[in-house]
DNA sequence: ATCGAGCATCAGTTCAGCTTAACGGTTTCG
DNA sequence: CGAAACCGTTAAGCTGAACTGATGCTCGAT
């Protein structure tokens, strides 16, 4: 019988391309990782890996049989969420991910409503880039994570994981008021000149503001790299530059911001290993998350 | 993770009842089994098992544990399948299980298309009666099995098993010749008076000559117990009593006997593990045995 | 040409899981 | 009603699988 926990690296090698990287994300040595695929191809009868180069690829069989891991590593995820709601209590603890402004805006209450339904679950939050949550979850470091998607920066589909839409939020672009006002209202475009304020880069905000403005037919100038919306609002407000807000981070503006809705739209999604869905866990977090965002 | 292992445990406790026959069956001691469950039961969280005076019970949790056991095992070997499949070489054992009619009338001519299509693959022939198949196959002890079923007696279906039909047979009623000539065509309830000749006790063609009768309103007098149809039909021939054969086990009746053909059919079945039906190996005994029946 | 990154291999060690042995409870049979 | 057979559990000890750490090799980049 091929063994699961080998199948477990074999998929987790298609996602990362280097074992080194497979060993990094499940605590392992190299060493360990490579003795357990070469124990597994020696199973399996037929060549799994090509050495190529320095590094090591997928063989079509490789890939064929990762697909099977999937398959069975999803059924074993949802046994394990069956298990969990036939237990009486639901205890134990609840690893979230979150990008910073949900952690900010959503958390907070949804937290409040799981403690108060679920008072023995132990929720425990990673603040988390989205572009960053889909190993995360697949290594077994999260249960559960708040990912987004902008218009723009599409995330990618993966098997391993499954996800519902929670929000669904307009973005605005955020401007200093002008002393003599500006007549018609602000255009990614008529910014084009402005120093703009943009997140972190290698965010999924950050690749968000720049794919826009490309979007809109320039490359804009980021003066700032911010990340919290609140922050990046006040230095709106002194006049430091123009961004790209959500709804969720212009919700309470300080004066001397004009919010100009624009037609992008920011979708916001509860992510989870494929099979967990009915985990109670689960299930009660996102009605907690629903909760909280009305 | 659920351990696959421990899994396939539980599974076979759900089929067999106990602890100690699980053991037998994996050639483990009872010990192992029960440590191992008792690993799988604090790895759920839920009581799987349930003690019942010296036995043990599947839980509500434990029945549905075992379906999703039954789902990964099936997906494994499929996956298996599939690795077999990408070798260029076919070779290997392969473990075949039959019972005795088939063993003669069909395994030689298919083992000989076997080895002419599949030269590198080795296969291994092992008599068993069809009621004892199933157990074998999910053990891992045979690959392949052909069964039969009669109308009588019919074959409960196995989660964990699949099957393709391979041969459908009338029954006959074997009767030594009178010398006076008897008029009309014997019926089963002609014979209820006759001494018969039927199966060793245990096996499925004794139950299925017993339930024959029975439906026909008497219980037989038994005087021998034979497997062999061709030993049947010459110790009929002698007149030691009358029989229901097979139509393989009366291809070439010794003469003085009459053989009357019952409405009762018999199905062959070639039987194997869930997810296998795509093994190489298995496809290529199927057609070799299809060519083998015409 | 040299250095770093990445994979494979070997030796050593640790721990999960097996066996043996012994015990307690339950059913069955004389 | 007592004894024997059966079944499951537990404790103790041992074996082998799998991980770590060290070493070597190859490829690619500076």
């Amino acid at each position: 019988m091929l063994d699961v926990r080998r199948l477990r690296l074999l998929r987790e090698l298609a996602y990362r391309g280097t074992i080194a990287a497979v060993a990094e994300a499940l605590t392992f040595t190299p060493s360990a990782v490579s003795q357990q695929l070469a124990a597994l191809e020696r199973e399996a009868g037929v060549a799994l890996l090509e050495r190529t180069g320095r590094r090591v690829a997928l063989t079509p069989a490789g890939v064929a049989l990762v697909r099977h891991a999937e398959a069975v590593l999803e059924r074993l995820e949802q046994a394990a969420a069956e298990l969990a709601a036939a237990r009486s209590d639901l205890s134990g603890i609840l690893r979230i991910g979150a990008f910073p402004t949900a952690t900010r805006a959503i958390l907070p209450a949804a937290l409040a409503a799981l403690a108060r339904s679920h008072p023995g679950l132990d929720p425990m939050v990673d603040e988390v880039d989205p572009a960053e949550v889909a190993p995360r979850l697949r290594a077994g470091e999260l249960d559960v994570a708040l990912v987004h998607e902008y218009d723009f920066v599409p995330a990618e589909p993966d098997l391993a994981l499954d996800a519902v839409p929670l929000l669904d939020e307009f973005m605005y672009l955020a401007t200093p008021h002008t002393v003599d006002g500006e007549g018609d209202a602000a255009t990614l475009l008529s910014c084009r000149d402005a120093p703009w304020i943009a997140s972190t880069p290698g965010t999924l905000c950050h690749a968000m503001t720049m794919r826009a403005c490309q979007a809109a037919g320039f490359s804009p100038r980021v003066r700032h790299h911010i990340d919290d919306f609140a922050t990046v609002l006040a230095m709106v407000a002194v006049g430091q530059g123009v961004a790209l807000v959500p709804e969720l981070g212009a919700a309470d503006p300080p004066g001397g911001v004009t919010l100009t809705a624009l037609s992008m739209r920011r979708r916001t999604r509860v992510a989870f290993r494929r099979g967990a869905g009915g985990h109670p866990a689960v299930v009660a977090l996102i009605a907690a998350l629903r909760s909280a965002v009305r």
